[in-house]
DNA sequence: CCGTAGTGTTGGACCGTTCCAATAGCGTGA
DNA sequence: TCACGCTATTGGAACGGTCCAACACTACGG
């Protein structure tokens, strides 16, 4: 309780026998500091359990080598696998993070980025599809920003990264049609912008395979309901389709429990390929074929972006589209009869 | 790019024509400001577009008014829903919190303690059943700290808030006993300390019950893999059980698999439930009977202690247990013989 | 023997706040 | 009219670092 005063870089000097600017030397790695002041300065802050004030650090010093993640949804999974990625690049370009969450409540979410901005981050990593309306005034004033994403938010000076949507639902359709299938459906996610792409993806996909013919999109949603309504639906028809690409590894979930209940064996009388490539589709239980975004990949090329627009005022480009992968599990495999 | 100085309380004091000193108290809402002064310097702010900086503030007083989060794992379903109700909390009583992650890398999850420390965080609200030793550490020293977590370490000066694992345990079997069951087995986590609480509220349920002579134990663990094997087992012994309470959410998902592949209808044939309270447990297609742990209240309760600590100088109590609750979903159900 | 370059070290200004003691202005009762 | 108390306001000293210009000391070439 009673926290006396934590000691400071004087009271490392005045135990090291040495001026407080030598003491700030040493403790930032100059070269100019001689082996034996390195030595005792580094022993005297060990016995006091020195430990710099980071605030005072800041204030000091113009830069905070401070970067902001702004979050949308702490419980979406990819959400962990993002922040180690770009904590990780961070660690390593010596730039520390301040992690912020968005809300609901606009003013919980408004003061979450105050922070950020109170707490002076030089710059900012946004993963989600939203972004707060004050956040873009703060950007389109020259705050530097990379915002991870499918949209690419029309505020000036902000970069985005995107998975490629519609490259992503190619590869899902060429997977199909390389085991055999030619009945292939597509459980769609509704009318957002990502949805659409994927959908866009989709067709192309089977115009290019000749299958324009067999283009069947039934509308979902990206919640396993979703995926579960749209699911019958797309089995309802007849002939049934052998394949289904449905729009994201969530709503294949209830996609899967939709055909199970209708007696269908995944895949030997039906295949399922989902999209994101989350956790989720990993659980052995599942063993979903999905098209995994490289979330990790996608952090770490935004870190690298940020820090290198910081360190040689490099701007980043606008925006730019990595390639998602196919990952093929047990959801997937020929179709029961050839053709 | 050419990121032009913020501008400072100065300029704000300077443009409403009153001293620095004057604007400080008006931003701070002090009651001793005339309204013509508090006006004009209102207004000054926010044509400047004035923006308090953080460093400076905690630098000048003696108190940041910030909490830490130190975060086990962001991949946990469960982490999400916590921090939710910390921040909530910590908002509602003008505190602040800065996240911090833990990670496998030992030597980045001390930098982040550091981290935690530089900011001079006034205290330290922990997640989950690990804390770095460098942690115990500071918190021994005296650092306020309040751990949510199963475990009580034996940390001097460190709170704990933990849910009732034992009495958790009990409801299970409780409710299975309730819907008529009586060959209720018990798929374990291992020998953690958590794991061991969980089966011993288990074999006191069962023998409160008259039951202590159809106790059996067979050895899984938290992951889905282990909840699989150790189903496995379980379902080998004739005759077989009709009800199996497995140690966690996930584990009961490999549990689930393993009784569907023996053929097996859930609840029909045999009733199955977790604990945890996940929102994998949540899923519509699981539908999964469990024991939840109330996440929130512990997050909320850890703030407000540690608030009380702060503020009053309240000591938290050192160990708190909080009741878990029984959700009941489709997994459960009356067995297929009564008796 | 002296100017010079390089190395190691130092005091002090400064960063943007908070906090405190001091003060100016003003009505008020003796 | 003056000491008094009250309110609104002020300047300046912290806070704990960073950074810079200046300095002492040594080594060295001319």
């Amino acid at each position: 309780m009673e926290a006396r005063r934590h000691p400071t870089i004087r009271d490392v000097a005045t135990r090291a026998g040495v001026s407080k600017s030598l003491v700030s030397l040493a403790l930032q790695g100059s070269s100019r500091v001689s082996e034996t002041s390195r030595e005792a300065i580094l022993a005297a802050a060990d016995e006091l359990g020195y430990r710099p004030n980071a605030s005072a650090r800041n204030l000091g010093s113009a830069r905070s080598r401070t970067i902001g993640i702004f979050l949308l949804d702490l419980h979406n999974p990819i959400t962990a696998d993002f922040v180690d990625a770009v904590r990780a690049e961070a660690r390593a370009r010596d730039y520390r993070t301040i992690l912020v969450v968005g809300s609901d409540d606009a003013a919980a979410e408004y003061a979450e980025l105050e922070k950020l901005l109170e707490f002076r981050v030089e710059g900012m990593i946004a993963l989600g599809h939203r972004l707060p309306v004050r956040a873009r005034r703060v950007i389109s004033a020259g705050f530097p920003a990379i915002i991870v994403s499918s949209e690419h938010p029309r505020v000036p000076h902000l970069a985005s990264i995107a998975n490629d949507d519609v490259a992503g639902a190619q590869m899902a359709v060429d997977h199909l049609v390389g085991l055999g299938h030619r009945r292939i459906a597509h459980v769609t996610g509704g009318s957002n912008a990502v949805a659409q792409r994927r959908q866009a993806g989709y067709e192309a996909a089977m115009r290019r395979h000749r299958l324009a013919r067999q283009i069947r999109c039934h509308v979902g949603a990206f919640s396993d309901v979703g995926g579960h309504a749209g699911m019958l639906d797309a089995l309802s028809r007849r002939p049934r389709p052998t394949a289904v690409f449905v729009c994201s590894d969530f709503a294949a979930v209830g996609a899967m429990a939709a055909a199970t209940q209708l007696g269908l064996r995944i895949p030997e009388d039906l295949s399922i390929i989902g999209y994101d490539g989350t956790n989720l589709s990993a659980l052995p239980t599942l063993g979903l074929s999905t098209i995994a975004q490289p979330i990790a990949g996608m952090g770490t090329l935004a870190t690298q972006l940020l820090a290198a627009h910081l360190d040689d005022g490099l701007p980043p480009p606008r925006s730019t589209l990595v390639e998602p992968q196919l990952v093929a599990r047990s959801t997937t495999s020929a179709p029961p009869r050839p053709g």
